[in-house]
DNA sequence: TCAGTTCGATACACCAACGTATCCGATACG
DNA sequence: CGTATCGGATACGTTGGTGTATCGAACTGA
């Protein structure tokens, strides 16, 4: 019995690692994700979200200690999925020859989601981010984390293409796609019209980042 | 009794001009915005903004149904205001010279408010609007207006100053400068460095309107 | 299989905000 | 200046949601 290897590590009293919290956990998410992209943060409340899940109030305080937190992590979870896909985007299909910034500006629009839903909940976390500097700071971060693996992306690509004047700097650069991503958002929201966003996304990038003598491909 | 006179003009019955109502309404929408500004719609409660303007709840029902028609009525006002604005910025100082669209970008980017508070409440109102076909028609038709306003000017400017290729049609170029703006207000709602967005504001609306030539001045 | 623990349901007291009905002071009009 | 009307305050009753305390069922590990 007593064998040689620390089975748990001594994890102080680890919580009994649990199995069925982390389901109920992740429905949770899932029905606050559908209620706040229907309704809104502000308006929805905890029992709303219970009901959704097919749970009661005495799971969620189980789990969260309130509306922000579950907020938070929601936001986390998802954050990360779009961070995943925008990688994959930018990954080079790792033939040499499409490595031109045309190209891989058509790849990444087309790639991209634009899912109206998501694109509700994350500009309520940015409001809700915007009154709360602590929240503010940690989106802050989750951004420049976004930016940074786009200005890899250009610092690669400018090689062989120059970038404008003003946005020779891969990171201004980053940040001015961030805004024009930012900017196309708005709209979508609006008409909900994705493909309409989608070129505009395409136009804007392609005018951005693309010098006068290379426009003819 | 019976005059001719159908004095009042028959209007049904006009409920009588009121004065101090005005007073009411407008301190209520005042308190209104500060109060959307400070805790979001979500969580601002009649009650709240009642307090806020110095009434009760009294004063509130006797002017509006419910929260989403002030809601409405105080984004009128503001964007009201805002479309001034940005008229006045964009009007020629009407000396002949200053047409160049250089020129025309420093005294916009420089006249624009971008003040916090509103952009909280404009977001905040965007989603609203996003949730409610009815409401989201209205906005969009009050950003078209204001697009037109740029597209206008920009046709003006383009006759001595060529777009880039893909923005050649000022109403789509106008889309673009809307979009590049509504991006640059996100990052101002997180970190809230003024200078940063106008800067950034300035950068961008110079590499999207600016050819390759006209670049050196 | 059994004991101990964890998870989530249930029940309870509580409160903030809501909307209405009514009333009184202020205001406009003749 | 008097009066009819209007505007906002007050005073209800109601409700939807909150957070906690407790209990039974389910799962874990031996």
């Amino acid at each position: 019995m007593a064998t040689l290897v620390p089975a748990p590590p001594p994890d102080a009293h680890a919580p009994r690692v649990t199995r069925r919290r982390i389901q109920t956990r992740a429905r949770l998410l899932d029905a606050a994700f559908d209620v706040f992209a229907a309704v809104g943060f502000g308006q929805a409340s905890i029992e709303g979200i219970c009901e959704a899940a097919g749970y009661t109030r005495g799971a969620f305080y189980s789990n969260f200690t309130g509306l922000d937190e579950l907020f938070f992590a929601l936001y986390d979870v998802r954050a990360e999925l779009i961070t995943r896909q925008l990688a994959d985007a930018l990954a080079t299909a790792d033939g040499i020859l499409d490595q031109s910034l045309p190209d891989l500006l058509g790849r990444v629009t087309d790639a991209l989601l634009l899912d109206r839903d998501w694109l509700l909940v994350k500009t309520e976390f940015l409001l809700h981010a915007a009154r709360r500097p602590a929240v503010a700071q940690a989106l802050a971060a989750h951004r420049a984390t976004l930016r940074a693996t786009v200005a890899q992306r250009l610092r690669e690509v400018s090689v062989h293409h120059d970038l404008p004047p003003l946005l020779a700097d891969p990171d201004t650069a980053a940040h001015a796609v961030v805004a024009v991503y930012d900017g196309v958002t708005a709209q979508l929201l609006l008409d909900g019209d994705t493909a309409a966003a989608r070129t505009a996304l395409h136009r804007l990038l392609t005018t951005l980042l693309t010098t006068e003598e290379s426009h003819g491909r």
